[in-house]
DNA sequence: AGGTTGACCTGGACGC
DNA sequence: TGCGTCCAGGTCAACC
């Protein structure tokens, strides 16, 4: 629908949301995948750790003595996790070795040549065979570098929001007396879906985020587990588009703001139907939707 | 047991 | 300029 006189809205103070980092599905992938067409193939020379204990989920040590001389097999996403795949010279062992990496709020890998200076708040760095670093920096400290050993690997908290089937997503809800964007946001039912695309989610399926989890209808879970697979997969796609530069320049600044509907649009028009978006506090969350198109 | 709330951190924007 | 307040893409432990 086009609006024809959206000029002449007010526009709110848009807080100049520095959207320098977006931590969810798409830009975790976004992110794996950058590092992994980087990095795929080469040997880790060395590791080093920060002293701040926040971001080390295993002890540092552990994770220098594992990384070092390990080969990267791959690097890929598992719910918000970025998943390294080692390959270890004398692996006679039968399971998996993994670097498992979670940003946080504020985390960043970086993929730098030596002689770029470390930024403010590096807390990792990885020198690989190639003289080049891939770096983890996280102001925040929310986010968590940790090893995985197991014979199945890094599985994640809970289910994959982009190839659940219809039954098992709507089992998920089924009995839940929490609201539906709780839900959605309980990293151990289904992993990878956070604040901006709950909400977004929850719009496109015309859902209150207040409402029981427990009460949608057959209807509406259909619409949300197409609503929530269609946003991600619109996302990642725009996020691929940037992928080129986005470990060495965090150049996706700005982007995924132009497709959403109603996160961070407090007070503006509706896209729909012009009703002012409305935001509330949810789950200890800001949280935004309108109050006409979704019930 | 499931659901809810505050704590964990730094830094940027904004108001006075 | 400076200082206080609010807010941020995420989890967890500790409550009820």
């Amino acid at each position: 629908m086009i609006l024809q006189s959206s000029i002449h809205w007010t526009r709110f103070p848009a807080r100049a949301h520095n959207g320098m980092h977006m931590p969810e599905l798409p830009e975790v992938e976004t992110v794996a995948n950058g590092v992994h067409a980087r990095i795929a193939g080469e040997r880790i020379v060395s590791a080093w750790f920060s002293e701040k204990k926040e971001p080390m989920k295993s002890p540092p040590a552990l994770m220098v003595q594992t990384l070092e001389g390990a080969r990267v097999k791959q690097v890929r996403r598992v719910g918000k996790h970025i998943v390294f795949d080692l390959d270890r010279p004398a692996k006679n062992e039968i399971t998996a070795v993994q670097w498992i990496v979670h940003l946080g709020m504020s985390g960043r890998l970086l993929v730098n040549a030596p002689d770029v200076e470390l930024a403010p708040h590096t807390h990792a760095v990885l020198r690989l065979d190639s003289g080049r670093e891939v770096r983890f920096v996280d102001p925040r400290r929310f986010g968590r570098l940790s090893i995985e050993r197991s014979a199945t690997g890094f599985t994640g908290p809970g289910s994959e929001p982009l190839t659940i089937t219809f039954a098992d997503f709507a089992d998920l809800f089924r009995k839940r007396n929490t609201p539906i964007k709780a839900a959605l946001l309980d990293q151990s039912s289904l992993h990878g879906v956070g604040n901006i695309y709950a909400d977004e989610a929850l719009f496109r399926a015309g859902i209150r985020p207040r409402r029981k989890a427990g009460s949608l209808t057959q209807v509406e879970l259909q619409r949300l587990h197409k609503s929530l697979q269609k946003v991600l997969k619109e996302a990642i796609k725009l996020g691929g588009s940037s992928v080129s530069d986005y470990v060495d320049a965090d150049g996706a600044a700005g982007f995924f703001q132009l497709k959403h509907r109603v996160y961070q649009r407090t007070g503006e028009p509706c896209l729909v139907c012009n009703t002012p978006i409305r935001r509330i506090a949810l789950a200890g969350r800001s949280t935004h939707y309108c109050s006409k198109c979704q019930n």
